[in-house]
DNA sequence: CGACTGCTTTACGTTTACGTAAAGGTTATG
DNA sequence: CATAACCTTTACGTAAACGTAAAGCAGTCG
């Protein structure tokens, strides 16, 4: 029952290139296994270009994506890794919830814009229709 | 009273370099006026360019953010041009709110992250001094 | 058997958003 | 008057994140 995916799979259901999946893996942040020359993905790769890719919708580049994963996928050692890594993750944190705001604010500008529009609109209208 | 910006003023309070403004420049996204060779920077400017950043931090790219500039720049026009810049600009929400989600997401994985590695600390706590 | 489909590697190309000199004009300051 | 401290243009360079093309192997369908 272990699910496993080809890398176009894989490409389909993500809505990205393969070249894209063969990138993550050449910068270390997948590794699938091999059937001879075929790349194999299970669930936990599957489960991690999931998160690769939420990862970069929302601002991170993949260096910041990769720090995360590598401290994460090999933290059995000491206690001063994981502090690291807790470390590490509060800067995210911080970030993303920088960007929330800033998301906020830009919904806000969006909004200004359109109801400028609306108004000349309704000028128009006034004019050219009265 | 009229406040006005040299470019170096500019990327001081942006936290940016003056090629960066530039830049935007060049790419069409503000036009300050000149006082010889130099370029001057009203109130607008100084607006549109907070607004540029903003949105370069939320993700959109300069062409996005130009469309709606530019659009917003010359709708004097046509009411077509005007829905037009109401139909992008639900466009840009849309991506906007699309990526809030992402977000609250995101700093999901990342709670996970930081309690499984609080957990792995108490472990050792546990094992290495009982 | 041949053509198709899907995978592989290698490698050069491309876009975006600037960085980084180089070479020079202009205004204030000691 | 020279020397900073600004500004200017021009232009080549660069990092990130892939795109795209070439050339080839492996299974499979008619």
């Amino acid at each position: 029952m272990a699910q496993i995916y080809s890398i176009g799979e894989l490409a389909r259901e993500f809505g990205v290139t393969t070249r894209t999946i063969r990138y993550y893996e050449a910068e270390g942040l997948i590794s699938p296994l091999r059937q001879g020359q075929r790349r194999v993905y299970r669930r936990r790769d599957h489960t991690r270009l999931r998160l690769i890719l939420r990862g970069r919708r929302v601002g991170f580049t993949l260096a910041e994506i990769r720090e995360i994963i590598d401290l994460y996928d090999a933290p059995a050692g000491e206690a001063g890794q994981l502090h690291f890594l807790i470390d590490k993750i509060a800067d995210r944190r911080t970030k993303l919830e920088r960007t929330r705001v800033e998301i906020d604010l830009s919904l806000k500008d969006l909004d200004g814009v359109t109801a400028t529009c609306r108004e000349r609109l309704a000028q128009l209208g006034r004019v050219s229709a009265p």
